[in-house]
DNA sequence: AACGATGCGGACTGACCAATCCGCTTTTGT
DNA sequence: ACAAAAGCGGATTGGTCAGTCCGCATCGTT
């Protein structure tokens, strides 16, 4: 019977704190993890110092949001379960990951960030995830749909490539992306997929983005 | 009649503009973009003034190490012009482009980085490279081996992709990437590759890469 | 050999940013 | 209502880095 003590903290503090980390995801998306803590303190409604308070160092606050992003993509996920086509399911998650993280300049960088994927908050938030897209993944493999030798980490390292295809001319072709999105879930369909291709939302017209001319 | 005056530069200052492109590849290569330039001119054996007399701007180094590369993976595709198997050009074209990227940290975040895109001196290399590497697409889709979709620029896009996926975990399994490479390779083959599959390499082995437990 | 032009090196500047510190304010329990 | 605890804000610090400056060395030419 040792004294764990959860004490409660201040109402203002846990407010401020949701409030970092929404104001950091929305900064950090926007000018990726080179914006600076005082800019999302500021965006928060907070002076800086209570931004490092809550969190101990930058990184610490990275780690919050990447977290946070995790558990939005498992929702999603927790979802899709519901879907009785297991290959749209896995379509369905695939793209919605990559919108996340296209959308998301900070997350991008952050899943290429070592220091930031050792924390163990972001850990347990990444094995979670694995959990929903393994039972996913597994549904659409024992249709047939997918090949047998994907796994459950292949799918978050996938949407890492998809969402590296959107960095340049964003103006002029705004969703030039999906063209990769396309041709790299190609590459997971299972070895003839002949007929099943058929199931698939939208899977010839959406390659046809670019200029025709 | 204006006087263009080239103005041949004294013999140590082209050495050391070549020393400082050498040493950039080197250490962007190794710590990524954020290398100081003072690292730099130090490895190239000469004080920070130099590096900034011949780059006024880092982002100019970058474009010039950026340049430097491009032409390295020009020249591999041109000797590819040799190779009679369209399929295996392409293949071996794009394999040591993601090597080459996935080696040089640097390199890879120059071409997520618009301004660096911008520069005349990179663009040229750039569209220089796409002429040949349409060259050799326009091949492998002649002889049915690729879908007929596909654009030269969608290569440099795939090859960011791919090394987008070799960023965590890299002492655990250093080659993971060339899984990915498998996958986003297999998205690109004409839709029905049956007896073409014989072709590649090294088609389905190195998709074991992971631990098989 | 000698001189002018070109190039060199590294100390220096100014800006920026993560992280700290401390006097002040708000909350909460009584 | 009051006091102590908890939290707040923003000025400040220390360190880093791109880019400048200028006295000195080296090159190329005659």
């Amino acid at each position: 019977m040792n004294a764990v003590a959860p004490r409660r903290q201040r109402a203002d503090a846990e407010r401020n704190r949701r409030a970092l980390i929404d104001a950091a995801i929305e900064v950090f998306g926007e000018r990726g993890l080179e914006a600076t803590v005082s800019e999302i303190a500021h965006r928060a409604g907070v002076g800086q110092g209570t931004a490092f308070r809550h969190f101990p160092t930058k990184e610490h606050l990275v780690a919050a949001t990447v977290r946070d992003m995790l558990d939005r993509i498992t929702a999603t996920a927790v979802e899709l379960l519901e879907e009785p086509d297991a290959l749209v399911a896995m379509r369905e998650l695939m793209h919605a990951g990559s919108t996340l993280m296209i959308n998301n300049h900070g997350f991008k960088a952050a899943t290429a960030n070592s220091p930031v994927l050792e924390d163990p908050q972001v850990h347990a938030g990444h094995e979670r995830l694995l959990e929903v897209v393994g039972e996913l993944l597994a549904r659409a493999q024992a249709a047939g749909a997918i090949r047998a030798d994907v796994t459950p980490e292949d799918i978050p390292l996938l949407l890492c490539a998809i969402s590296a295809t959107d960095i340049p001319r964003r103006e002029e072709q705004p969703a030039l992306w999906e063209r990769y999105f396309e041709i790299i879930f190609a590459g997971l369909r299972a070895e003839a997929p002949g007929d099943l291709l058929a199931t698939a939302p939208t899977p010839e017209e959406l390659l046809q983005l670019k200029k025709p001319g």
